[in-house]
DNA sequence: TGAGACCGGAATGGTCCGTTCCGGTAAGGT
DNA sequence: ACCTTACCGGAACGGACCATTCCGGTCTCA
């Protein structure tokens, strides 16, 4: 059963060409991911029905591993540690460009919206334990969290290694401004649950000039 | 009069269209500029050879303010101050998506090149003051700097002055880490001087499979 | 050995965009 | 009044890019 193995293979193989190629620029071309994954075109079309299918599979996969991320942290003692080592997981992970990257570019499924709901629960969770024990500064909300992860996200150098090393210095930084301590007050009030969630919104067209970058 | 002063108006108008325009989106298309300055597609071209000199203008300009900031910065007597408010300004004007992300999409001149040194010299300059009063935490370096700028540059929701607020909290969150105090150190060196640079690198075509977003 | 699952990659059709070009319009001199 | 001419608006052109389809081919397994 050779056909089927070599198949069987490249469901992987497509999937994690797909992650690499999409999360260096969210509007690659189909062809890109087909390239780099070493196979055709038609591979790609007889698993997925088309580019925002696979999108959307992506998306949904990073979603995903950002809510077990999450629950992994939530399960530890020290409840500023499952808040940092979540953070740092998931900017190694680099799912961020995976989930509000790509979000904008398909329309998400009611499911997609329902797990980042429960997503964001999560991270309410381990946002309100560090609170709670006092090592985050009160100021800072969870809302807050996802500016830190946009922020990472951008930092970016052609090297791939050297990106996820400079990520983790940048998170540090900003890691230790969260800390409680004698410092002033924050300005402008934290962003609003919504506020931050424009790219999950309906749109059928790729980009658009309405979007944003 | 009135031809000549028509004109001389749109000079103004077009470079504030343009600036909006491809702050939003880099890769904006030039109609999207005319449109935006209410005025046709040939007054653009009548000022400018094409779409890669309005660019390096821009660019230019936003250098220029850089720059401009840096230098009004020094001046201050605080060290500390200066260098917070250099980014404040900087931030606060977006100059970040108007240099380093419109660099890489034409060739920039040696020009642009000198000035990017200078600016980048200026910006040590504030950074070492902060050090040497020992505002600054020590393993923070100049190069950090470009980092905090692409995380600011990188919030972005629909709403304009929003964008602006939510930086402003951002930014202070930084800042907060970035005071000298008790923490920990940094993981991994800082950014060499070249590493952030690439985009600035002698590239032709737009886009590429091979510049990154 | 032949049916069919699977594949590579060329061909297709459409969109998008930079740039050029073709009338117009009115300012300013005569 | 009347050209001349700087300036304009916007349609038209040509090329690049890309998602998707389609047409042989290959390999497996019954």
């Amino acid at each position: 059963m050779g056909r089927q193995r070599e198949a069987e293979r490249n469901d992987g193989v497509i999937l994690a060409a797909a992650r690499d190629v999409f999360i260096e620029d969210p509007k690659a071309p189909i062809a890109a991911v087909a390239e780099r994954a070493g196979v055709g075109i038609s591979a790609l079309y007889r698993r997925y029905n088309g580019k925002e299918a696979l999108l959307r599979t992506l998306c949904h996969d990073g979603l995903t591993r950002f809510i077990a991320e999450a629950e992994a942290a939530a399960a530890l003692e020290d409840g500023w540690e499952a808040l940092t080592g979540f953070l740092r997981a998931v900017v190694d992970a680099d799912v961020h460009s995976l989930t509000v990257h790509l979000a904008g570019t398909f329309t998400s499924t009611p499911e997609m919206i329902a797990d980042a709901v429960r997503a964001g629960g999560l991270v309410e969770g381990l946002v309100e334990r560090a609170h709670a024990g006092g090592w985050l500064r009160p100021d800072a909300g969870a809302t807050d969290i996802t500016l830190v992860l946009e922020g990472c996200a951008a930092i970016r150098v052609p090297d791939r290694e050297r990106t996820a090393e400079l990520r983790r210095r940048y998170l540090t930084l900003i890691l230790d401004g969260l800390r409680a301590g004698e410092r002033g007050d924050l300005p402008g009030p934290a962003p609003a649950p919504g506020e931050l969630n424009w790219r999950w919104a309906q749109s059928r067209q790729p980009a658009g000039r309405d979007g944003g970058a």
